[in-house]
DNA sequence: GGAAAAACATACTGACAGTATGTAAAGTAC
DNA sequence: GTACTTTACATACTGTCAGTATGTTTTTCC
């Protein structure tokens, strides 16, 4: 101790601890959420494996019982962790869409241009398509409520209804989709020129999704 | 020792330790074919990260000190699998896109679907689609030669300069089709009617095809 | 046949996920 | 406000495992 007082509450930094005169229900709120933005930082960066339990503890403020309190093991803390950050794109995602509202089969384009431009950050990639996928397996990123691929399907099951492209299962054009927004994020950010490869991905997109509306 | 002879050399199973009058060269090649071997079956069983070095040695019958000298890491014991397992895959696809060399952009398709089918293995899913982004990185991925994305980019290029397909930058297309292939794999793989996904998967894939031929 | 190097094997170390147990603060009943 | 319970932590420990250090056996080559 000693070095873990002071400075604010910005983004992952380390955290006052003290917590006094508080309801019980604040005291927890406050130490999950100190807890899970330092993982996310601390996942984003160095990656899961790399990241230790004690790190997040210490970059928290608090001390690996508290941690074990609120989670059940490193697995669940990133869970939270992939599950906020799958949010966060979702409310990106619906937002972009919203604009495209009477057009439906446009509102599924500019969802994906959104996804696509929100997932070019490497912290994002680090945690939901590099890491994700081995910690928590397909089904444990997929038994969450309100994430990116429901969103997709939607979109396409309201192109489908309003006929804007031909009718179709939906399921597999999903997928399709959401696998080709995921791998070309990480090759667009990898990319020399990345705003250009950007650039030429989201004018695929386009070709195909005309393509596609066309049948 | 004593539970460490015979059975013969079958996928995967411990193997005989017995390696005298043999030139070095024979002995190296076996013991790395043995930790490889007995890597990959741990790895697709289990994952990366539940499986231990000691159970690899165990299975392939030789100490960490034979391991550690023929590789650095767990993770270039997971290189080497992934390796393996990629030669494999872009065999496979090679062979399906053989079939139509003479028209390029059907010998994409063929070898797409090829990739497809091959990938619903879920032992293949967890090494390449699961565990390989976490344990080695994007860039781990694809610093490896003759994998199925040079594939499939080459099948692209191929396509558009015969013709077959609208001219375009060769990359955000290759990166499109390899990222849905993945994804709608293991989708498939988690389906309840499988078959029927698989299909359904195809019939997309062909409508896909036949737009981006059209323009 | 003997030196050198390659191909192992064995014993150890440090880091870390998870557990067991203890303590202080908040809630609750009276 | 006091006694008791529960929640929210903290500290100390354990087992596992990746990686290392060092020793031993087997080939190679002169």
């Amino acid at each position: 101790m000693g070095d873990a007082q002071g400075c604010g509450t910005q983004e992952g930094a380390r955290v006052s601890r003290v917590r006094s005169r508080q309801t019980q229900r604040e005291r927890s709120d406050a130490t999950v959420d100190d807890l899970v933005r330092a993982a996310r930082a601390l996942f984003a960066e160095d990656g899961y494996a790399a990241t230790s339990l004690e790190a997040i503890c210490d970059r928290a403020g608090v001390s690996k019982g508290a941690l074990y309190h609120h989670f059940s093991s490193k697995r669940d803390v990133f869970r939270v962790v992939y599950e906020r950050e799958q949010e966060h794109l979702s409310e990106v995602v619906r937002g972009a869409a919203a604009k495209e509202a009477e057009r439906p089969w446009e509102a599924v384009f500019e969802g994906c241009r959104a996804f696509l431009e929100a997932s070019l950050d490497p912290q994002v990639q680090r945690i939901t398509q590099l890491d994700a996928p081995g910690a928590l397996g397909w089904e444990g990123m997929r038994e969450l409520s309100g994430n990116c691929l429901e969103l997709t399907r939607l979109g396409v099951a309201r192109a489908v209804e309003s006929g804007a492209i031909p009718a179709r299962p939906v399921d597999p054009l999903t997928f399709l989709l959401y696998g080709a927004l995921g791998e070309s994020a990480l090759a667009i950010a990898r990319a020399k020129d990345q705003p250009a490869a950007l650039a030429e991905t989201v004018a695929e997109l386009r070709t195909l999704f005309d393509a596609l509306a066309r049948g």
